[in-house]
DNA sequence: TGACTATGACTGACCAGTCAGTCATCATCT
DNA sequence: AGATGATGACTGACTGGTCAGTCATAGTCA
């Protein structure tokens, strides 16, 4: 009864309108292949499925909210995805592959281990607390276990990869003499803790109690290097 | 069309069986009141909700299921709960009430703030890292930003409560010099972020690389209270 | 024009929530 | 004590609505 049987005569203009809309948000673009065409469309879909991903979850998420934000027909997504779930599943790769790409290509080892984890922890703090990416991370702890090979992708390409690394800066300051605590080189997930609490907190508690992430890693790095000399 | 008309005359032979078999999770109970009976039943949902939440989130458990598994009719749990968004917050609660009440039975300040802190990590490594607790904390990240309402309780209920304590028991370590970093106080996150990402790893990544949580935390207080001396 | 792409109405499965009916338990009377 | 009626806990088939996925049709480009 919801359903309206939507007369032909009103479809055509209907149709008409909703494209027109629809490419508004691409606009002004005359000289696109179709092949360009089709990566946008494709990276406009993405976009939208994760804004509505994270922001209700893998089940509750409906495909057709996906497609009116993304400016497309529900059947488009189908052109693009088999599913709803390996939508979630190459949605979550596309997002993480070019973030892991940022990482190997790491400034090389000057100054002290203290700056290079600094560094490190000034760039989380930039482009991961707080934002998108941020919430797909808290996107990939919730659906996790409904997901194991989100999981797994998430374990080998990011965590193990990471712990790999600040693992090595730790045996590096431990070598150098900036770090004492000899066993923390075992457990770099110590390392990382306060910055991955720091990311729930905000997508979960920044409501009621705001977090100064800088200030509290800023503590935290002082904890395992001792404190700061100079300013 | 999918539905069987389902002749009477079966009718009266499942419904007994079916009964039986609800009963037989009870078992050899006939002392029980009509009022402890439905509390039993309300347990049993309870319990049968969170195995179903936990496992599924919430948009994808279904009632059928929650029912079948509590050895209940789904008109059942409508006697117990408004709905199913209701369900799953009183279900929190009804969780993590008790382990409220068993934080304020604190045990009186006795020995070190180490040996303290070192109890606590122990109490929680015990009953949470691993557990059904601990698959609930994570549950609460995952679902807490659709449910206001319990992210608001969870972090009014335990959060806060523990952040309090934690800090109490920080300036308590710094008066008493047994912790430095002076500014720790200020964000006791730090000091529980190892346990929580424990929670965490446990859930998604255990079966890629297994955690010795309790090696863990031992090393994060050392970081902390610097390393231990004797033993 | 012909091949390819996009559309959105439609279908069928699925599921939260309902409600008419059943029956164990309890209260009251004889 | 035993019989009779009242209560409400419990049941599960059913309803109304939702939504993933399909496909006939329409549009677009080379």
């Amino acid at each position: 009864m919801t359903r309206k049987p939507t007369k032909a005569a009103t479809l055509s203009p209907d149709r008409t309108n909703a494209k027109a809309s629809a490419r508004a948000s691409n606009d002004a673009a005359p000289a696109s292949s179709r092949a360009t065409r089709a990566a946008e469309r494709r990276a406009a879909i993405v976009d939208a499925a994760m804004e509505e991903f994270i922001a209700r979850g893998f089940a509750a998420t409906r495909l057709d909210d996906i497609a009116k934000r993304a400016g497309v027909a529900k059947g488009t997504i189908y052109l693009h995805f088999k599913d709803k779930e390996s939508m979630f599943e190459e949605l979550v790769r596309t997002v993480i592959v070019p973030v892991v790409a940022k990482l190997n290509a790491l400034p090389p080892p000057t100054g002290s281990v203290r700056d290079l984890v600094e560094a490190f922890a000034g760039n989380f703090l930039k482009e991961v607390i707080g934002t998108r990416r941020g919430d797909l991370v808290r996107l990939i702890v919730a659906e996790g276990p409904r997901f194991p090979s989100v999981a797994d992708f998430y374990y080998r390409e990011v965590v193990s990869r990471g712990m790999a690394g600040m693992r090595a800066l730790i045996e590096l300051g431990i070598a150098r003499g900036e770090i004492r605590e000899k066993d923390l080189a075992q457990y770099p997930q110590i390392l990382v803790a306060p910055a991955m609490i720091a990311v729930i907190w905000q997508s979960l508690f920044a409501r009621h109690a705001p977090l100064d992430a800088q200030d509290m890693l800023r503590v935290h790095l002082d904890l395992i290097f001792g404190e700061r000399r100079t300013t």
